[in-house]
RNA sequence: GGAGAGAUGGCUGAGUUGGUCGAAAGCGCUCGACUCGAAAUCGAGUAGGCGGUUCCCGCCUCCUGGGUUCGAAUCCCAGUCUCUCCGCCA
């Protein structure tokens, strides 16, 4: 959610702005809403006040004994008056509502305009391996080694599902267990929250309305009044573990991290280059998070994205950090970084975390504040998330960039505790 | 799944024969007085949001949404959540 005084002061400035991902949009309208809005409440307010007057006259009138049905009668008017200017003015905010919902938040200044194609490499970590053999993608590495079964899968979730089995499940356990100590180490609070949440979690994260479709939906009970859905990403629960509080300026930054799985329709995404676990319904992902004060939260993204870095460094793995055009960062977001890993099969860079500063974009949308203490007013916070990681990428990854002539597949150091050997054969 | 109780300010908790209630009292917190300092004591203050003619005024909010009424924390309806007991259960 934008700041509607910020439309007001200045629309050509916002309007401009939002130009950058290619959303064009028109004020006029929303101007026109917003001073109409601005009149009925006036209007309303004084009637209320009126009848807030009278109602503490009638009363004192009645114990003096004198007739009050004049004013009942004039007071009924205006009860009718303001059923009607509520009824108007609950039109006018339902308009500007939609209106605003749909608005994306604003790029940052430092974000180049334009799509995908505008995205620019910040940096790149390590180098592609080079070998000197035929390489394997890592469906065919999986498979051989039986670190996952697709065909059962498939038979358990349908299409878009795999079972990870034997040492591919102890793989990627050892990937989720690496990444949460890591970030127990480095401060960040550990979080495991519900994976079915309310309506409410999603209008706040900004997924909805615009994005229901690309959730799953759970069937609502009889007489339920909302709807449930499973969580696309824990960044939807964590953003929300404040929502509707004003938090103690000195508890700020607040620092997070969770573990869920992640459930994704994805519908019609499907393409044959990410067959696979490249793209699923289901994935697992750490997610960090943090709630900063707005000076604040610019060197909380960059400090996030370290975070992340770190971890790929960890495994050993080439990628690359790309920031990305104002057309391919999601809506609720003002700046996002991307960490691409190399997948030598289709000698693509896939990511592997996303990490976004959404300012006060969901802060506003959920009511999220602080108090500062200089001045003892509210303001809204900022919101960063980032992943931290997922593994659907780097398993890929992994065995791609870690796979041998015979077959074989190295196994990053820091996750051969778990695995219980440094090759998987 | 069955039965019952409840939801009020940072917290505890009054108020439910509708009006003087955004709301007693206590606690907590902040500031001031007293003090060498502290405790105790005394005094003052202490929700959020919206709008305006913006050091001031008005409006809204007593779980949420409707309704009745001149007027709703209080009455009616629906929903959500919490607690207790029974049953079931990882």
């Amino acid at each position: 959610m934008l700041d509607i005084n910020l439309i007001r002061q200045d629309p050509e400035t916002v309007r401009q702005a939002l130009l950058k991902r290619n959303v064009s949009v028109d004020f006029t309208e929303l101007l026109q809403w917003d001073s109409e809005r601005r009149e009925l409440m006036k209007k309303g307010d004084d009637l209320r006040a009126r009848r807030n007057k009278a109602s503490d006259e009638i009363p004192a009138m009645k114990r003096r004994g004198e007739d009050v049905s004049a004013v009942l009668s004039e007071m009924k008017a205006v009860s009718d008056q303001i059923k009607d200017i509520e009824s108007r003015l609950s039109d006018i905010e339902m308009k500007i509502k939609q209106f605003m919902d749909g608005l994306p938040n604003i790029p940052d200044d430092d974000v180049p305009a334009g799509g995908k194609e505008c995205n620019t490499v910040v940096r790149v970590w390590g180098e592609q391996p080079k070998f000197d053999f035929e390489p394997k993608d890592h469906m065919e590495l999986a498979v051989s080694l039986g670190l996952v079964d697709y065909e059962r899968g498939a038979k358990l979730g349908g299409s878009g599902f795999w079972v990870y089995t034997g040492l591919g499940a102890r793989l990627e356990w050892a990937l989720l267990n690496y990444f949460v100590q890591d970030h127990i180490k480095n401060g960040y609070e550990f979080l495991l929250p519900p994976h079915i949440l309310t309506y409410e979690c999603g209008y706040t994260a900004g997924q909805f309305p615009k994005f229901e479709e690309d959730v799953f939906h759970l069937k609502a009970d009889e007489g339920r009044g909302f709807q449930q859905f499973l969580l696309p990403t824990a960044e939807t629960a964590l953003v929300n573990l404040h929502r509707n509080e004003i938090i103690p300026e000195s508890e700020l930054p607040k620092r997070y991290f969770a573990y869920t799985p992640c459930y994704r329709r994805e519908a019609g995404s499907y393409r044959t280059q990410e067959r696979g676990m490249i793209r699923g319904h289901q994935f697992n992902k750490v997610e960090l998070f943090q709630y900063t004060k707005p000076e604040d939260s610019s060197d909380a993204l960059e400090e996030l994205v370290a975070r992340a870095e770190a971890l790929v460094q960890g495994l050993g793995l080439h990628y690359r950090v790309s920031k990305l055009a104002a057309e391919d960062i999601s809506a609720s977001m003002a700046k996002t970084y991307d960490i691409e890993v190399w997948i030598p099969s289709i000698n693509e860079y896939k990511e592997v975390s996303s990490a976004s500063n959404a300012r006060d974009y969901q802060a506003r949308r959920g009511a999220i504040r602080f108090r500062r203490e200089d001045t003892g007013k509210t303001e809204f916070v900022h919101t960063l998330n980032a992943s931290g990681l997922a593994t659907s990428r780097l398993f890929p990854a992994i065995l791609e960039q870690n796979q041998q002539a015979d077959g074989s597949v190295v196994v990053p150091e820091v996750l051969r505790e778990i695995v219980g050997t440094d090759v998987i054969r």
